[in-house]
DNA sequence: CATTCTAAG
DNA sequence: CTTAAAATG
């Protein structure tokens, strides 16, 4: 056994990735992207389509699937090299439900969940319904950090935290995903008991998960921070954005998530 | 001047081409093709776009375009390189004309339509309209063979005539397109004054202008011939399927249209 | 601008 | 199987 394979049995590599239709991203690579990175826990947002158990079975993932009922429209999943536990579809919030917004599993003693909030960008329709429903969503995370599981969340929250979030902070003010509101409730949350393990492995330089498919967003790194893995009860280290990867408009944002224990006899100082 | 040019100084090439989508006939080559084959009269139909009065402009080509009511579905032009006279936009039926399914236009003192005849395939409804309006079809042809003046029709008809005209023709006995009616009407369609000139200049071989896109139907040749250009009071030519040009899923179908006088100086048989 | 779905062929 | 549009992001 290499010092890298003892290195990773100590703890769980988490990815979280908006995938922009499955269908597409297999397309664009995602299983090789996927036997090359390996993580042992994979969340996917924005499946847009129904359940697809053959899709990374030959990695040796196992999944849960929970699509929205419309077909071709949101949904999320949760893969793993490791056997899921107490799957949980949905957060009991029927308009979030149909959509196919929220799934967990236990795998490994932790509580992983895959999320995908609303976009608020097509109208005021949809802003009102996120604006609804992010406070719904506290409520969801607030029992879960209460259950004293170690919890790690990682999605798609279509909202920037602060200016060094987005490229063009200044002129996006009046748009949904950094509206006032939304950044105030991001605030709330991460003080819920939630580390934003991006900003705390990474610090404030600007990093960026999603990159308009318009103009030449990506090429002129004109993105927006929107994914994000967040944790409670575990040491987080290597984050990181897979800015290359290309799979979506989204990138892959991946960690090594270990157990508070294991991570303090390693000696070493990772985040929370 | 060659005796190419000269030869083609006295007549006019005229090429039908059901293009399944202007943009992506375009997208396939149709101005090289076009550069290319440089018919003097262009009969494009499922147009399924608005008028695109600069798509052939480059290549000297003006148009009329008569789009259905509803976008992005079925559509026919005529385009030439010569001034289009007395244009006449439909067939006044407005079942017919809220779909774009004829246009027609005087060019050289011959009056050219463009037609597109409703497909049968998708169900009864669409099989029934198909069968009342071949025969508000015939009327206006009538009307149209009546005037004197001589007449090119071309355009998909959706209707293959004889047994040769189709790979499959016993097991395609039942399906639409090759129904006893509607061959019948195409005899009686033929009989009443157009001449079928593929099959005049042609004769009986297997020579097909449709392949369906599903399993292997055109490295197979599994086609049908449904397009056609039927001529009245004019010498016909040189017709030609286009089997190679792959601009849509339809073959484009040419030919050499002569007044008669200048056919019969020059002392060859040409068609009628 | 990219995705998936639908209607139509 | 392919096109174009519609909805959505």
């Amino acid at each position: 056994m290499t010092e890298l394979e003892l290195d990773r049995s100590v703890g769980l590599k988490v990815t979280t990735l908006n995938v922009n239709g499955l269908r597409s991203a297999l397309r664009k690579g995602l299983l090789d992207w996927a036997a090359r990175e390996r993580p042992d826990v994979l969340l996917l947002q924005e499946v847009r389509a129904d359940p697809m158990p053959d899709a990374l079975a030959g990695l040796g993932y196992q999944g849960a699937w929970f699509p929205a009922q419309k077909a071709g429209y949101s949904g999320v999943a949760i893969l793993a090299r490791r056997p899921l536990e107490d799957v949980q579809t949905g957060m009991a919030h029927a308009e979030m439900d149909a959509e196919g917004r929220v799934i967990s599993a236990v795998v490994g003693g932790v509580r992983f969940a895959s999320v995908y909030l609303p976009s608020g960008s097509s109208g005021p329709e949809r802003q009102g319904f996120k604006d609804r429903v992010l406070g719904d969503f506290q409520t969801w995370t607030d029992a879960l950090l209460a259950g004293g599981m170690p919890v790690v969340i990682g999605g798609d929250y279509n909202v920037a935290h602060r200016e060094v979030d987005l490229k063009n902070w200044r002129g996006n003010q009046k748009n949904s995903g950094f509206l006032p509101h939304e950044r105030e409730w991001m605030t709330r949350h991460l003080a819920s008991g939630l580390t934003d393990t991006h900003r705390a492995w990474l610090g404030e330089q600007a990093e960026y998960t999603w990159w308009s498919n318009r103009a030449n967003a990506y090429a002129n790194n004109v993105g927006w921070r929107i994914d994000y893995l967040l944790a409670a009860g575990v040491d987080v280290r290597d984050v990181r954005v897979g800015r290359d990867a290309r799979l979506s408009d989204h990138a892959p944002l991946s960690a090594q998530v270990l157990p508070r224990m294991a991570a303090r006899a390693a000696g070493e100082g990772p985040v929370r």
